[in-house]
DNA sequence: CGGGGATTTGACACATATCAAGAGCGGTGG
DNA sequence: CCACCGCTCTTGATATGTGTCAAATCCCCG
């Protein structure tokens, strides 16, 4: 028994009022009742309680029906599971993929702490992907049907929970105009942007990071090989616009990065 | 005057209780009252109201404030707008795209009858992508403002623009795997058959269609060139899969299509 | 400390882009 | 109604960016 599970068990807690069922565990991950809040989450400027009051945070606590732990490797769900609830990333990391018959995979998105995973199962009340942990993590799982009933009740909460799927539709515009028309380049830098900002707005250094996919996760995402990231990477390096350590990454020249997106050739 | 405006003109009357305010026409756009109601909207199954109780479909058209008649080629809106209602195309066809600086459009999406535009301004309170219509189209302006209210006392109306929303985000999913790991005529078969299951929704012939785009929009949306998306439909039509002329289609071997999709190269 | 996956780099292949020319069609105006 | 013009589409020849295959090195994890 590592020493994770043994922290999630101490940390057991009744703290939901009353849970209707049980969440199955799936692989090695964990469920656990959760024992601090959203009010004390150090995340609740980025997640799902964003701009609501002290009062209204109280209530949306309501929604978290548990935690679920998910090692390196493992699903948080897949493709098919029924869908009833979304997940917020309460620490680590997870990536999304769409797979094709023939094993190609799609890596639809990667997901770091505060934001939340799942919206597209809403609709075929199904996920349609598999969500896998990159590293050690957790996730607070957000009952669906309380998040409808809550929000009805709570304009604050309905209008953020809609800002959150809102965003997640621009996001992945963003995504379709990297994939659609940028060269290989192009998106690695649009890339390195993106998490560095997303490391910034959580309080992480946007300079100097560890990556925490692989560069074939990369080159998923970007629709690239990962021989490609790679000469990519070497190059920026050559260049000075940033320093690459195998899975370190320092920022040296975010303006040289942005300057080389959004200019077609040369 | 054409005869579409005196149409338009002669359509106007009060169905909306009280609008609030006036929305600004673009263009030669222009805004009417809405005279057919959800209700009688044959669209009704496939729009916001599906699956609503004709009460409650009586209480969705107070959400649509007024119909717009945009011509080919202008804009429904334009990214940077302020956001103040999404849009539900009544007739005719509509693209999204983003624009890059150097000039450089990817097109998100191609709406048709019953589908909703706009999603992506909820979150930054303002549109970030252009809509322009591919021939002369209806849209019904949906004030989100009400939406957000009515959705909060029916239930069921809640439900289905969560559920709206989520499509939307598991469509660009399926767009990102298209974009992220298929081959150009793989592209262009999943784009086809896409199309030929959205007409045949609406029941028209999912076997016989006109695109109402150019070769260049389908390969802005594809990832791809023109002359690329050229070929794979000369090569289609060589292959009896398809017939094209200019921009009509006939869908001859639906599974063949099925078939050149996913499994990998040749 | 050992082993296997991850990364880098090179050489070469191939899919798609680019450039170019001509044909077809549709809308417009005489 | 016909003829013209311009835009769209098709097709060919060539260029190039990225994929593929291969081998060596590096590290991280167990």
């Amino acid at each position: 028994m590592d020493k994770d599970l043994k922290a999630s068990i101490a940390e057991v807690q009744v703290f939901v009022a009353s849970p209707r069922r049980a969440v199955p565990a799936r692989g090695s991950s964990e469920v656990t009742r959760v024992s601090t809040g959203c009010a004390n989450c150090n995340l609740h400027e980025i997640c799902i309680p964003c701009g609501l009051t002290g009062r209204e945070v109280d209530q949306v606590e309501e929604l978290i029906y548990a935690r679920r732990r998910v090692k390196r490797g493992e699903s948080l769900y897949r493709a098919g599971d029924a869908f009833n609830s979304l997940y917020a990333v309460r620490s680590g990391f997870f990536k999304t993929s769409q797979m094709l018959e023939d094993g190609r995979e799609q890596i639809t998105a990667f997901y770091m702490a505060g934001e939340i995973m799942g919206m597209d199962g809403i609709g075929p009340e199904r996920h349609s992907c598999n969500a896998v942990a990159l590293e050690d993590s957790q996730a607070c799982v957000i009952l669906y049907s309380r998040l409808e009933v809550l929000s009805r009740n709570l304009p604050g909460l309905q209008q953020q929970f809609h800002k959150v799927m809102s965003r997640e539709i621009a996001r992945e515009h963003g995504v379709m105009l990297l994939l659609g028309s940028m060269r290989a380049e192009e998106r690695l830098a649009a890339f390195l942007l993106n998490l560095s900002q997303r490391f910034a707005a959580r309080r992480y250094s946007g300079h100097e990071f560890v990556l925490r996919m692989t560069r074939e996760e990369i080159g998923s995402y970007l629709g690239l090989k990962l021989e490609t990231v790679s000469r990519a990477f070497s190059k920026f390096q050559e260049e000075g616009l940033i320093s690459v350590r195998h899975k370190r990454v320092g920022i040296l020249d975010a303006t040289g990065l942005k300057r080389m997106i959004g200019r077609g050739l040369h």
